[in-house]
DNA sequence: AAGACGAAAGTGGTTGA
DNA sequence: TCAACAACTTTCGTCTT
């Protein structure tokens, strides 16, 4: 049953020069090159499940064996070429049987986690995610595989949503813009399907809270110490009085980070504060504004302003 | 001349009828 | 399913240092 059927149309392109090749088993897109789907990963059910009893007939069947099997991209390969020396003529025989059963199994979702996988470490390195991150983004990943979610959309795509995930959970936000540099997806695509497998696997996450952020950004800009705590400090009272509810954190991070550097006198311009935080200079100085109007630290700022003079 | 400020119009996502 | 809405961005002109 598996690969009786075929897709008719390039979810990527929408054309339908599709070809099978068979050592690879994959099919093919010849318009765009995109390998369009495994003939072993066949649903022919809509990857949303929107209608329950669909979703129940689906749990119920269960994955499929393979699924579960390769998770952590380290199934072991029968030996290669250099082994066959070794071997005598019965043992060579079983080495072709073996290895023929192993291309049977290792159909492309096992080499698509594999892939995954690595890039997802390449990713993760880059932006020097501990490891604990990158298990749980890891673990994120293969679920979403095993529920079907990555049909439809690229692999990258999940991976970086995945990463985004994993980030959140541990408290070490990374912004959408750095996952985005790091894996060359746009930030739309990648709060898309982080949004939708997060969704899809039932996880739930908190809103980050803006001091998770201010370590990395206050030792990019160079702040102090005292600054870096100054502005926890004021984090801190802001959400006493509500400021934060609604609105981003790194916009928060960011206007407190610069009153901090103001009060402590080492002034950064908005727009270095703007960059390193990745949002804009109007967006920090909206919650500049409201942060001085809720806490007043105006007091605080003359102060240092008289001192200058 | 650079930085700070703020108004106005546009974008993408959420929410509630 | 669609329209209203909030947060944020982009762009641009003006004021301040």
């Amino acid at each position: 049953m598996a690969g009786s059927k075929f897709v008719k149309k390039c979810p990527e392109c929408g054309g339908i020069n599709l070809f099978y090749h068979h050592e690879k088993g994959e099919i093919i897109c010849k318009d765009c090159g995109l390998v369009v789907e495994d003939k072993m990963v066949d649903f022919d059910q809509e990857w949303r499940e929107f209608d329950a009893e669909a979703a129940e007939r689906k749990r119920r069947t269960g994955a499929p064996m393979s699924y579960t099997q390769f998770d952590q991209g380290l199934g072991t390969d029968v030996g290669r070429k250099a082994d066959l020396y070794q071997l005598g003529g019965k043992n060579k025989s079983k080495y072709f049987r073996l290895r023929k059963w192993q291309q049977r199994i290792s159909t492309a979702i096992e080499r698509n986690l594999k892939l995954a996988l690595s890039e997802l470490k390449r990713v993760s390195s880059y932006l020097k995610l501990p490891g604990s991150v990158e298990e749980e983004a890891s673990r994120i990943y293969t679920l979403a595989v095993q529920k079907g979610l990555v049909r439809g959309r690229s692999m990258e795509s999940v991976v970086a949503g995945a990463l985004y995930a994993a980030c959140r959970r541990h408290d070490v936000p990374r912004t959408l813009d750095e996952l985005s540099e790091a894996s060359s997806i746009e930030k739309k695509e990648i709060g898309r399907t982080y949004r939708f497998v997060t969704r899809e696997l039932g996880i739930k996450i908190l809103p980050s809270n803006p001091a998770d952020y201010i370590a990395r950004f206050s030792s990019a800009l160079r702040l102090s110490p005292e600054t870096q705590s100054r502005s926890v400090e004021i984090i801190e009272k802001a959400q006493e009085v509500e400021l934060t509810s609604g609105r981003g954190p790194t916009g928060i991070a960011a206007a407190s980070l610069y009153v901090a550097a103001l009060i402590n006198g080492e002034k950064r311009t908005q727009r270095e504060v703007a960059d390193v935080a990745g949002v804009t200079e109007v967006t920090i100085r909206n919650r500049y504004k409201e942060l001085l109007e809720k806490l007043k630290l105006e007091k605080e700022i003359k102060k240092v302003k008289k001192k200058a003079l």
